[in-house]
DNA sequence: GTCGCTTGGTTCAAATTGGAACGAAGCCAG
DNA sequence: CTGGCTTCGTTCCAATTTGAACCAAGCGAC
């Protein structure tokens, strides 16, 4: 690696804007949840992804997983979560270690209750903000970051170099109807 | 606002893949700037701003907001920087109050040694997954998000309507050449 | 001038985060 | 079955992050 293929002016340009958009909207989400709700964004995206599980419960690795968290910023989360009573651990049957976390009753009316603002706020800072065509053309593109990223993250470290075929999508909402 | 209007089924895929993507993205420069340069991204960003600012200089609040941080934050980071010997602070003459966190030699020494492994590493994640067109309309998606945050932003709280019309748009690189 | 309001940065306390270390269990080959 | 390796969550600790409170200093109107 003698010089490294810096980015040109377009490169540049999308980068940039990943970086200011991604960081205001996520600002942006935060404080209206906060402030609406009393929840941050990453006990409301819990909560949404205990809600759209079957039992309204998952594992912890699982979930830690699906919301791209550690284990133990996690473990804090959903500690916070039952202690104000939207969530409730339970342990698994089928494995000693395991533990599920599941949402209880008071977790779904909260959620009900942000679910709308919460909506409306996703739709202010990102989805109406784009045309139809440009809001394909961005989840696919971030759709395939996504699938790349997670296979190179499932395929250990392999030097840098890219993973192998596509790896199913996400799964439960975010923003949907809770 | 009786029913809100939930986002459909192409409007929540965007809406996941932005949000994994996003976090994925994030996670993965994170720790290769920390493992490398034994930076972390903010640090790493904060010395590409005032590299690439006039006099290696800029005011804390400007560079707040360039960053799309928090004042206090930016206070921490630039303690930290300077307790490294990266970047001084150095007082305004035309503001008593004001304060400028400039660049040190060190500091562009370090910049120019963790940019390579940087784009790299962006490249991996983002710019590289995708086709030049995916990589144009992102930017431009992404480009009006930023421009209508911003001027929300900037236009005080007003019920969450739209704002005017655009604003300039980014300024330093964030992966370019050092 | 000087009162009143906005700005610029820092300080402070509280909430999060993530990685490393751990203990308890699964799991598989020999 | 037993040693050796992986997995599951939690605990612990250090690093960040943010908003509120604060002090000092500009700034404009009177």
């Amino acid at each position: 690696m003698t010089e490294p293929r810096w980015l040109d002016e377009g490169e540049r340009a999308a980068w940039i804007a990943f970086l200011t958009a991604t960081n205001l909207v996520n600002r942006k989400l935060e404080q209206q949840l906060k402030d609406d709700a009393g929840l941050s964004h990453t006990q409301y995206e819990v909560l949404v992804q205990l809600n759209a599980a079957a039992d309204g419960a998952l594992r912890m690795t699982e979930l830690a997983d699906r919301l791209v968290t550690s284990k133990s910023g996690l473990t804090y989360q959903i500690t916070q979560l039952e202690r104000a009573g939207l969530v409730s651990r339970r342990s698994c049957p089928s494995d000693v270690r395991g533990v599920f976390a599941e949402i209880t009753e008071r977790g779904r009316e909260v959620l009900r209750f942000a679910a709308p603002g919460h909506v409306e706020a996703v739709r202010n800072a990102l989805i109406d903000v784009l045309t139809p065509e440009q809001l394909t053309h961005l989840a696919e593109g971030l759709g395939e970051v996504t699938r790349r990223l997670r296979t190179e993250q499932r395929c250990g470290a392999q030097t840098a170099t890219q993973g192998g075929t596509a790896t199913q999508a996400a799964s439960g909402a975010g923003a949907g109807r809770p």
